[in-house]
DNA sequence: ATAAATCTGGATATGTGATGTCCAGGATTC
DNA sequence: GAATCCTGGACATCACATATCCAGATTTAT
């Protein structure tokens, strides 16, 4: 059991969810946010309709058409989409069944690693899109328009 | 880009750690450890290399030779083994490299999970497997010498 | 109405890395 | 000298992230 953490996926749709929250309220196609960072429309697509069924996103159809932010980026937590693309995978869960009768304990290093897996997960949750667009503009403050115009 | 994960071998990796505090002195085979557990010894052995590697576990080669724990338990942390195993891989890195010239601050994005990162391993360099070794024995005080007597 | 743009969701291919196996060599004990 | 056990590399296998494709549905624009 490998117990994945995260995934490129991931970063791309943490990517899109600036570019859409910079982007406000003109939606963004898929094809264009794939452009913008060299990535395979096909795949990206697939992380946008997670961060879709998530609620984080909203899409629509046509042209003109594509994805909003469907949430104020305060209220976005970097575990909300973590969650959404790689799944809210149970944690560490120990494998092993020895044969020393039923175990009514939890395994210890399953203990231990579930506690470290949530300090993981705590500090995600702790951080939103709001906080990003903040570190973004400390460092560049021209980037959130910059990105706006090459994708509207 | 897998960034952060955790192997199986991790698992087996603290579970024969823990048997060889118990065990004390005397040496276990890799092949008993691996019986013990149930588990592929081929592949056990790739573990315990590792940890031989990091210096937490010793080996003596011959009959009634096998492996020790090298250290004191309360000054190996999970976050030792995690390392021996897994590799002290790379934090997260953003692989963003967008066009728009020199990257001078580090992405928002990479900063963040890197912090998520940190959490994690300070989490997990806080305890010991002398922690682990006090938490079995308050759930089942008998473990630790049923499961010496099985090894030895 | 019709055409164009765009998303939806499933099927499927690809590639990487964890998992698992094997073997020839060397060290140690008896 | 024989048996036990570790070492380290080469190799096979398998799961899953990554990537691609396509037939349909939905909306906008003419």
């Amino acid at each position: 059991m490998v117990v994945v953490k995260m995934t490129e996926g991931v970063e791309w749709a943490l990517h899109c969810c600036l570019d859409l929250a910079w982007a406000g309220d003109t939606p963004v196609p898929a094809a264009r946010l794939a452009a913008h960072h060299g990535l395979p429309p096909a795949y990206l697509t697939k992380q946008l309709q997670a961060l879709g069924r998530a609620g984080i996103v909203r899409s629509t159809p046509g042209p003109r058409g594509g994805y909003l932010l469907d949430r104020p980026p305060h209220t976005v937590t970097l575990m909300d989409v973590v969650a959404a693309v790689d799944g809210t995978d149970p944690a560490f869960r120990c494998t092993e069944i020895r044969a020393d009768g039923p175990h009514t304990t939890r395994c210890a290093i399953d203990t231990a690693m579930a506690r470290a897996d949530l300090a993981w997960r705590r500090e995600l949750a702790a951080r939103t899109l709001a906080d990003l667009d903040a570190d973004v503009r400390r460092a560049d403050p021209d980037a959130p328009a910059t990105t706006r115009a090459r994708l509207t």
